[in-house]
RNA sequence: GGCGAGGUAGCUCAGUUGGUUAGAGCGCAUGAUUCAUAAUCAUGAGGUCGGCGGUUCAACCCCGCCUCUCGCUACCA
């Protein structure tokens, strides 16, 4: 690890539209604050950087939406992530935010820097307009009926309706979601970052000199590379965002994804006068902590962005983490299914550790895991309570009941302490060597073996009989046992910060340094202890039992949430609605679309004629199983080709609330061709 | 369908360049123990390492096919 001089730890920007749950804490930033905490521990120079990510559109709606203005919305998250973060022992040295104004410089210069040396090529496209705003419309920006399946509330991005991914040119009466007028087509110029022109230096750079990342990282990379890579537009036509610095744009912003990964840089700058070292500096480790969904801005766009500025160098390491779930489900803030962390702190006062130390053993290092309250409170109890506490707590009490609280002073090792000093010497490489590489679950692990092994040697050595038969051996062996829950209390801080804490001061020390902590006289005799205090406490079946309970809620909320119905379309006419020719149809044959996941392709009988139609019903009807079903069937749809098969009509289909679909079929046998009305 | 990551004891996970009886923690069972928040310590039960085939003297590890989970992506009217 000396190789570096100096440490740049980024933990990714949360955006700045809701608060932090616990899938962010075991993916992003327990893991980074593990490491940077260790780093100053071994006396490195580290900086280790956050901050709200507070520009990009759905702000901007979340802001219209409520009435207020995106400033308020960003502020309102900000405090309440900040202080979160504060309160769990996050140690940032910096959280800042990108709707300051030094991070509108950076990132503003940074554009210039990379605009002044012809990086980017541009484009000009013709882009939906709202004339009586006098501004250009983001796809979210426009809604209108969707092509697809006629709903009309798709926005010009995505039909929520049906699904379909649509560009906003395809949306039928489009119209504009600020202010309901119909949008023009305008041209627009945008910047695009030419990453296809960055292929072969990113594919030497990651392919080849960073086969050390981990294999999830990697692989995702290699997916992309091997893909072929396409430039990326680095504006938008916004006004919430960091303006683009050039006359003939000065009504356009920078893309969100452009500047947010500046707002490391930024938080830097804002920290210290010195922050060019931490990001110019060759000997500077710079490591990205971040989730999986991050993989590809921080590993392939970011570091184009870096490398081509010219000045910067590029992260070292980027381990980003799988996802966490919660009770076997995906953790979603739309459907209230997380444990948020500002509640957490509220509802477990002082327990910072222990949701620490579950986020950790269990962090999604390799693949997603699951977060249960169950598991919470075992790891609790028969962990934490059970064997670092006791083990505390067994030898500060043997200390005060024999000798007062004094250290005493130990007379002679034996073979057994000679194999306590290996065993925390090997130990604490391990924790070492684990952390260095990012293993921060198995680090964890080797921490808790030391308590375990102070539990055996108390159980070994027996201080409650030597009291009576052999006062030397008692006093070595409480001076070791003390000696270990000092160690113990270097080597876990990283980890368990707050604990760490309260042992030091139960212990009546400064914090050593970490290398310090094998050494076997962090305390000296005669020193005297504190009074002994529990280091955790048990946590009872009703604690847990509410939180289950307050997840029990959310759930039946979204129950509910399902059975409330659309509300009722525009009133139309009744020639409107004869226009639709609705026939019982026969499904005659029925066989999977190669290469489709969700089609199928229907030979039906309408009476009329026998037809092709494709359908997506491939996940809730298999081929054999639907033959000789009567269907309802949309005769006059205008054809469609699907997968290259001429599609001549829609099955008619009752779609549920989860999405599952559903034929309409008559009551009894009805001829073929009987039309509907 | 394509790509990526996973599928190892009841649960959560390790398994280094293929090499004799596959490991850990928790949980469980039995025994020991009392300094300790019934916590601790010892011992043990429990796995055809997702399935099939191949390479090899030898495969959890390499190759092929299949299957399940997660993510990205394509296809639903």
């Amino acid at each position: 690890m000396n190789k570096f001089k100096r440490y740049t730890v980024t933990s990714a920007l949360p955006y700045a539209n809701g608060p932090v749950h616990i899938g962010h804490l075991a993916g992003v930033y327990v893991p980074a604050d593990i490491y940077a905490r260790y780093l100053r521990l071994k006396n490195q120079d580290v900086v280790f950087i956050g901050g709200s990510d507070e520009h990009g559109v759905p702000i901007t709606l979340k802001a219209r939406k409520e009435g207020v203005t995106p400033q308020q919305i960003v502020d309102r998250y900000h405090e309440i992530i900040k202080n979160s973060f504060k309160d769990f022992g996050i140690s940032f040295d910096i959280y800042s935010r990108t709707s300051n104004k030094i991070h509108h410089q950076t990132a503003s210069d940074f554009f210039t820097t990379l605009y002044n040396k012809g990086e980017f090529i541009e484009k000009t496209s013709m882009q939906f307009f709202d004339e009586a705003e006098n501004q250009f419309l983001a796809d979210r920006y426009i809604m209108g009926t969707c092509p697809k399946c006629g709903a009309e509330d798709a926005y010009g991005d995505q039909c929520e309706k049906c699904g379909s991914s649509l560009s906003a040119e395809e949306l039928i009466n489009p119209r504009s979601v600020i202010s309901g007028n119909k949008p023009i087509l305008k041209e627009t110029k945008h910047w695009f970052l030419p990453l296809d022109k960055y292929e072969s230096e990113l594919k030497q750079w990651i392919l080849k000199d960073h086969k050390d990342w981990k294999a999830n990282v990697y692989g995702q990379c290699k997916s992309w590379l091997d893909s072929g890579l396409f430039p990326r537009a680095v504006t938008r036509d916004l006004d919430w965002g960091v303006k683009v610095p050039l006359e003939e744009a000065k009504d356009k912003v920078l893309y969100v994804w452009f500047d947010a990964p500046i707002g490391y840089i930024s938080a830097t700058r804002e920290l210290t006068k010195d922050w060019e070292k931490y990001w110019k500096d060759k000997d500077t480790k710079l490591v990205h902590f971040i989730g999986k969904d991050n993989i590809v801005f921080h590993c392939i766009i970011f570091p184009s962005m870096l490398r081509h500025e010219g000045s910067y160098i590029l992260p070292d390491n980027v381990p980003a983490n799988e996802f966490l779930n919660l009770e076997g489900d995906k953790i979603s803030t739309s459907r209230n299914w997380a444990v948020w962390l500002h509640e957490y702190l509220e509802e477990f006062p002082g327990q910072q550790d222990v949701l620490r130390y579950v986020l950790c053993s269990n962090a999604p290092e390799t693949k997603d895991n699951d977060f249960t309250w169950k598991d919470f409170q075992t790891k609790n109890n028969s962990e934490l309570v059970a064997i670092m506490g006791n083990f505390i707590n067994r030898t500060m009490v043997l200390t005060h009941k024999y000798y007062n609280g004094i250290v005493p002073e130990p007379f002679k090792d034996t073979e057994y302490e000679k194999e306590i000093r290996s065993e925390i010497k090997r130990i604490k490489h391990s924790i070492e060597k684990n952390i260095e590489n990012y293993k921060f679950r198995e680090a964890l692990k080797e921490v808790m073996n030391i308590t375990r092994l102070g539990n055996k040697y108390l159980a070994d050595t027996e201080p409650w009989k030597l009291i009576k038969t052999d006062e030397d051996r008692l006093k070595t062996v409480l001076y070791y046992s003390i000696q270990i829950s000092a160690i113990s209390a270097v080597l876990s801080e990283p980890f368990l910060p707050f604990t760490a804490e309260k042992l030091l001061k139960m212990l009546d020390i400064d914090k050593p340094e970490w290398d310090k902590a094998e050494d076997f006289d962090l305390i000296k005799s005669g020193h005297k202890l504190n009074s002994a205090e529990l280091l955790f406490s048990l946590i009872e079946d009703d604690k847990i039992e509410i939180q289950i309970q307050k997840l029990l809620r959310s759930k039946e909320m979204n129950e509910l949430e399902k059975k409330t119905v659309l509300p009722q379309k525009d009133t139309i006419s009744y020639d409107d609605f004869i226009k639709q020719d609705i026939r019982i149809s026969t499904i005659l044959e029925a066989e999977k679309v190669p290469k489709a996941d969700k089609l199928l392709k229907l030979l039906v009988d309408t009476g009329i004629d026998k037809r092709t139609i494709v359908s997506g019903i491939a996940k809730y009807y298999r081929p054999e199983e639907i033959i000789g079903k009567q269907v309802c069937v949309l005769v006059n749809l205008a054809p469609r080709n699907l997968r290259g098969i001429e599609s001549n009509g829609m099955i008619l289909m009752a779609e549920d609330k989860d999405g599952s679909l559903k034929f309409i079929s008559p009551e009894n046998a009805c001829g073929n061709g009987s039309v509907i009305s």
